[in-house]
DNA sequence: AGGTCGGCCTGGCAGC
DNA sequence: TGCTGCCAGGCCGACC
């Protein structure tokens, strides 16, 4: 499941290898691939421009193209982007690992030089649409929220998203309004390492949980990239190699193993419809938060 | 208004 | 063995 340390990885590996390639074509193979948009209308767009540059925002993906136009990108659950070069079939990839299956090719890129640039995707659910380069941000604006790695996300601004919330902060962290690129896996890494309970109500932290959250998040995501991506299911880089996040988790799909912490067993709960693992022994549940009024009720 | 839930998809796997 | 049915979850829109 790409998240934001997956894309990142592949942005990272991506960029430098296309940026300044023209794209000689698109062959768009799957309509719901640019759903609403008709496919002829995208290929036409992007055929002939060239790359000037790959970013990322939350998990989405911004392929900036000469002329002022970007094509972005979602690899939501199973999308691959994968770099061929020339002539090359993917290397060090199992037949039927998923970036190597043309059943699953709904996007091609020919950049011309004998090189390809593949979106495969095995359930379908990936995207692409373009924008005017300048129309990019007024799209993300309200949706995708501050990037975590950027220096933006402070123990303050964290404070700033939770007051008043009453939802629990794994909702908190996997919305993608108020932190940007945290899905399912990383929430539940950060959460352990704030020592904090995914049933909390983000509201009910103080200064000194908001900080270790900030921690956690940070932290969760540094290692994530650090170890170049979770390969849980379907995720591979850019090269179609597998990240080797996924065995450094701390709990995610730990359920039943000691926790790494204090030892007790690790506990699956269902949180708004997400698999939430957590550690029951070490993970405080945080009480609502009393309003203050007056003195306030002693907290027991 | 803010939170929750179902739909979109398909592969993989448990269970019969 | 082969089938059924459930699970995975990012994001959006419908609903409460």
């Amino acid at each position: 499941m790409p998240e934001l340390p997956e894309v990142e990885t592949i942005r990272r590996q991506l960029e430098p290898r296309i940026r300044g390639a023209r794209i000689e074509r698109l062959e768009v193979l799957d309509p719901r691939w640019t759903r609403p948009a008709e496919p002829r209308e995208v290929e036409s767009q992007v055929s002939g421009r060239t790359i000037e540059a790959l970013r990322r925002r939350g998990k989405y993906l911004l392929l900036d193209l000469e002329g002022g136009t970007t094509l972005i990108m979602h690899l939501r659950m199973t999308g691959n982007l994968i770099l061929l070069e020339e002539g090359a079939q993917v290397v060090a990839v199992d037949e039927d690992e998923p970036g190597a299956d043309d059943r699953y090719l709904r996007a091609r890129f020919d950049l011309g030089d004998g090189r390809e640039l593949r979106f495969s995707d095995p359930r379908r659910f990936g995207e692409a649409f373009l924008l005017p380069s300048a129309g990019v941000d007024a799209r993300f604006e309200g949706r995708v929220g501050i990037e975590p790695l950027s220096g933006e996300l402070t123990v303050e601004a964290i404070e700033a998203l939770a007051a008043g919330r009453r939802a629990p902060l794994k909702s908190f962290l996997l919305d993608q309004a108020g932190i940007a690129g945290v899905g399912n896996i990383y929430a539940d890494e950060a959460l352990w390492r704030a020592e904090l309970h995914p049933l909390s109500p983000a509201g009910s932290m103080r200064s000194e949980h908001a900080e270790a959250l900030w921690e956690g998040v940070i932290g969760a995501l540094r290692a994530g990239l650090e170890g170049g991506g979770a390969s849980i299911g379907d995720y591979l880089d850019s090269r179609g190699e597998r990240g080797s996040m996924q065995d450094e988790f701390l709990v995610h799909r730990r359920e039943g193993e000691p926790c790494p912490r204090c030892g007790q067993e690790i506990r699956r709960i269902v949180v708004s419809g997400r698999s939430t693992y957590f550690c029951p022994g070490c993970q405080v549940r945080l009480r609502r938060r009393p309003r203050r009024k007056g003195r306030g009720r002693p907290v027991s």
